[in-house]
DNA sequence: CGGTTTTGACCTGCGC
DNA sequence: GCGCAGGTCAAAACCG
């Protein structure tokens, strides 16, 4: 039995090693705004990076209208602090610094190509299926991340003494992340490409649950789950677990970097609080990706499980009417357009501008930087991450500390650099 | 023909 | 130890 097992493990490469090609995104899965907009701009999003090299991108197109509604929400760090100004803008220099590098270096792209970012020989790893120091993961240790995220995933291939020695040293072996969203569609489109590679009718649902794998790069662990609620099946309940190992594009990012943020900062508070501050902390990042109205955490499982609801009304769940930075704003029934490709669709949406709650020196800043340059956004979220990680570091002396992270929220989401 | 989906069988962990 | 349920494998079928 177990000879048998072995053997199906020697054997599995045949199947399960795929192509390093036809990675030709599906432009619907891409966010590429209006397609016929004239304001549309082009660029390169993909690096030729040797993960790729053998791949084929196409130049996708990016709506510079869709740009200009990226909005920076607000500033809280992991207990609610507001980040002191002379801070955000050591961030926006930062980033922009780190725009011109990239820009400066030819043959580059534009965006990371990492699923972890690199700034001035730190790496900060957002991630999902992440240890307890995961956050803070060392250049030279990020491979290894990933390796255990894939072991982990695949562990019944592994000797059960690595297994366990690895789990009696991880207070949480991985994290999942869970996404509610209503769609008709059978998946919700969030980027990128997935094999399906089982099905299964579990207890109590009638609905099957499908499992996919990613399969945009050879040997990424990142895993899906796909299954629609008992309750209202117009709800698509999709769950994350694991650590891509490629770069994302725009529009995988997005949602990458929106769960990641959620089990990053779950699993970074748990490694030094209670499961209740965690939570608490969680949910608190929440309060500035305004088409998260709900993140519920569940410590039940066996897998440490955040769930983001983006079915219902954030204001009525989650906002203070009393409080400046969360008071009541317009709402309106939209679409998130990172999801769109198929028709994700999300009840409300904060609607305010930059200058609204920020000193106007900041926001001019921020708006012409953010407007101006696509990448700006990506490296100001980086920077700012740079901190949170750095922040992170001295939680455990300084719990209350006024230099909280930071949670940059652009067009309703979060930009913590990382992946699912 | 290569990649994806389907689907029955199998493995593993957990509760009793 | 046994049964159950969740998760995964992999051969076959399907598809473009």
């Amino acid at each position: 039995m177990e000879n048998r097992h072995q053997m199906q493990q020697q054997q599995r490469p045949g199947l399960t090693l795929l192509r390093s090609t036809n990675l030709n995104l599906d432009p619907a899965t891409i966010n590429t705004g209006q397609r016929d907009d004239p304001s549309v701009k082009e660029l390169d999003f993909f690096p030729s990076s040797s993960l790729f090299k053998n791949t084929e991108y196409t130049r996708k197109r990016v709506s510079e209208a869709t740009r200009r509604e990226l909005q920076v929400e607000n500033y809280v760090g992991p207990n609610h602090q507001k980040l002191p100004p002379a801070t955000i803008f050591h961030c926006f220099a930062e980033a922009e610094a780190n725009v011109e590098k990239n820009e400066m270096m030819s043959g580059q792209h534009l965006l990371d190509p990492q699923p972890c970012t690199k700034l001035d020989g730190k790496v900060v790893v957002a991630s999902v299926s992440d240890d307890k120091s995961g956050l803070e993961a060392r250049p030279d240790h990020a491979e290894d991340a990933l390796e255990q995220s894939s072991s982990q995933s695949l562990g019944s291939s592994k000797s059960p003494k690595i297994e366990e020695s690895k789990a009696s040293e991880l207070p949480f072996r991985r994290a999942r992340v869970s996404v509610r969203a209503i769609s008709e569609a059978p998946m919700i489109c969030d980027g990128c490409q997935w094999r399906k590679y089982g099905q299964k009718i579990s207890k109590g649902n009638p609905c099957p649950r499908a499992y996919y794998r990613c399969t945009m790069a050879v040997g990424c662990p990142v895993r899906k789950q796909v299954q629609r609620c008992t309750e209202d099946k117009t709800v698509l309940i999709t769950t994350y677990e694991g650590n891509h190992n490629h770069p994302l594009p725009p529009s995988a990012t997005v949602m990458a970097n929106s769960t990641s943020a959620a089990a990053a900062m779950f699993l970074s508070s748990s490694g030094s609080t209670t499961s209740n501050e965690a939570l608490s902390n969680t949910v608190g990042v929440f309060s500035s990706m305004p088409y998260i109205s709900m993140a519920t955490l569940s410590t039940s499982a066996p897998f440490p499980t955040i769930t983001l609801d983006m079915t219902t009304n954030p204001m009525q769940l989650h906002r203070d009417p009393s409080s400046a930075l969360t008071s009541p704003l317009p709402l309106h029934a939209t679409t998130f357009p990172q999801l769109l490709g198929h028709p994700v669709i999300f009840p409300h949406k904060v609607e305010h501008t930059l200058g609204q709650r920020q000193p106007s020196f900041i926001t001019d800043t921020m708006s012409a930087a953010i407007a101006s340059n696509p990448n700006f956004t990506v490296a100001l979220a980086a920077a700012i991450s740079s901190i949170i990680g750095a922040t992170r570091g001295n939680d455990g002396n300084n719990n209350n500390s006024s230099n909280g992270g930071s949670v940059l929220a652009l067009n309703g989401t979060s930009m913590l650099p990382g992946s699912t």
